[in-house]
DNA sequence: GTATTTGCAAATACTTTGCAAAACC
DNA sequence: GGTTTTGCAAAGTATTTGCAAATAC
């Protein structure tokens, strides 16, 4: 149900990969597929949607970015595909990294209360962000 | 972007929300809307999806439930709306509760990080669960 | 030259919505 | 009795897929 079988295919290096995943790294936060190719349309302006959310698939299968999902009903991509905890503003929807340790202590704790294998964990903050709270004090 | 107005709005109680509830508040695993359709079909056969959606939403907004979204195309709910945290089974797609006390003083660290205003966190574990781990070994 | 990838459009999966009839208070 | 809720079917949104032409190696 959950694993994708795709990992490590070699993938050729087309001109539409590489730029989707140099618009991709080069953002601090983490767009939507629509929001990406809007951005790649600036430089290829004939590239598809599909294009972008097959390569989107096939880079985070090969572990080159990773697919975020924050309860709103489309995903979001990460450039950076080392593990790092995520903040959502409630008020404008934008999703950014937080940078700080990761507390593998935490699945120690999950696995001897679930008794499941566990292999990761993920922590996603909610509040409001600067610039959103900002406009309210000012 | 993010909130709903429709929080604290008086809900008749109709047969349909009654059981829709009850069925999701005696499971200890979190159904997918589909699933808990099926369920609840077993004691109001002619109950349709679109109901059962609606009340989900409506429940949520109340926070008598929460809307769980592990990153499926679909989401999961749970019937107990106290914050806690989830594992989801990489191998059958399962989510379960752990119960393990909240770390609140990762709220505190993200904060000073990202100047966000934080007002909550989830941790999501990924791992096997005993079943399918279980089937494995033996 | 062969296999992969693309653009396009159609298909799919999940969820939401419009509407008239039924149920609630 | 007026408002909310339901069942049904149709619509909507995000994503995936089939296919022939183009591209990569």
């Amino acid at each position: 149900m959950m694993q994708t079988e795709s990992r490590h295919k070699i993938l050729r290096q087309t001109n539409q990969r590489k730029i989707i995943l140099e618009e991709l790294q080069c953002l601090t936060c983490h767009p939507t597929a629509a929001a990406l190719h809007d951005l790649v349309k600036k430089r290829l302006p004939r590239v598809s949607l599909g294009t972008v959310y097959r390569n989107l698939e096939l880079l985070s299968d090969c572990g080159t970015i990773q697919k975020l999902d924050f309860g709103e009903p489309h995903k979001r991509f990460d450039g950076n595909p080392t593990p790092h905890y995520h903040v959502n503003c409630q008020q404008c929807g934008r999703v950014d990294d937080v940078p700080m340790p990761l507390h593998p202590i935490l699945e120690d704790e999950a696995s001897i209360i679930t008794h499941y294998q566990i292999s990761g964990h993920h922590v996603a903050f909610s509040g409001v962000c600067p610039h959103c709270h900002g406009k309210k004090s000012d």
